[in-house]
DNA sequence: TATCTAGTTTAAAATCATTCTAAAGAGCCT
DNA sequence: AGGCTCTTTAGAATGATTTTAAACTAGATA
């Protein structure tokens, strides 16, 4: 039995955010039981907003973008590009990339091993290679 | 000689307009001639609206936007997505992807054949693939 | 346990890119 | 020229996100 197994989930998960340097607000740690639970999902701030007033609390709009931001920073969210109407987050942050269809703003993960990229350019001068990110845009056949 | 070669500039992009099913207005050749000259960068619509003044002319705000907008649907110019804070268009609207510096918000071209993508994900039922985005995300080495 | 302090949260106001509006103007066909 | 539709315009409206200043709290210290 690890010690893991042994804390209550809010010890939890104040542990995570303690270790990713973030102190563990009562609203950071909700946020991140609801965040950080393994489940793969792309959110925004309002339908976080709304997953938290349907768990019965309330955490003020700007803690809820603060936070998302905090989280992103921090490396336990991802922010994913695909359009500049609102932010999105994918939970999922382990390297993957994303269909896109611009129609419905549907996001739809791509398995991990779906796309081989063969050859990369070589990041300019004093600069490294932080992220690679594909996205896929793709429209229904019939439109 | 080409008929294009006859042509006074403007004629010339009138005439792309119209191709692109465009009603030749004075303000959408004048950004034309600005922007679809060949010349591959990447504008926002502040940078246009001040190379619009530095030309000595004048386009209203939201005109701005709607061309840009209506560029891009036409095909002739396209969106790129790297941040959410403002949008910004490539005049090169050939396949190629992009290097993305945060810290400087400054994005650089990838040179077409730089990039190999050996396997793609087929789309989902359904659907087809449109276009391909690659972005690399790159910092500066000592950050 | 009482106290302190820096970091957080809050509601509300502010910001800012972008879109919308309604009226005036301009292509373009006949 | 006349007319019809599409465009442009300035300004108002929108909406996501950030900022503000004051109230609060986690965690360290005494």
């Amino acid at each position: 039995m690890t010690q893991k197994d042994r804390m209550t989930p809010t010890a939890h998960f104040a542990e995570k955010l303690r270790l990713a340097g973030l102190r563990p607000t009562r609203q950071r740690v909700a946020i991140a039981a609801l965040l950080l639970d393994g489940r793969h999902r792309h959110v925004t701030a309002d339908s976080l907003t709304e997953e938290i007033t349907t768990a019965g609390l309330h955490v003020s709009g700007g803690t809820v973008y603060n936070t998302l931001n905090q989280f992103t920073e921090a490396g336990l969210l991802r922010r994913v590009m695909v359009h500049n109407d609102y932010s999105l987050f994918d939970t999922n942050t382990d390297h993957h990339h994303h269909f896109y269809e611009a129609e419905n703003d549907q996001l739809v993960d791509i398995p991990h091993d779906d796309v081989i990229l063969a050859q990369l350019p070589a990041a300019p001068d004093g600069h490294e290679i932080k992220a690679v990110d594909v996205v896929i845009h793709i429209q229904s056949k019939d439109s």
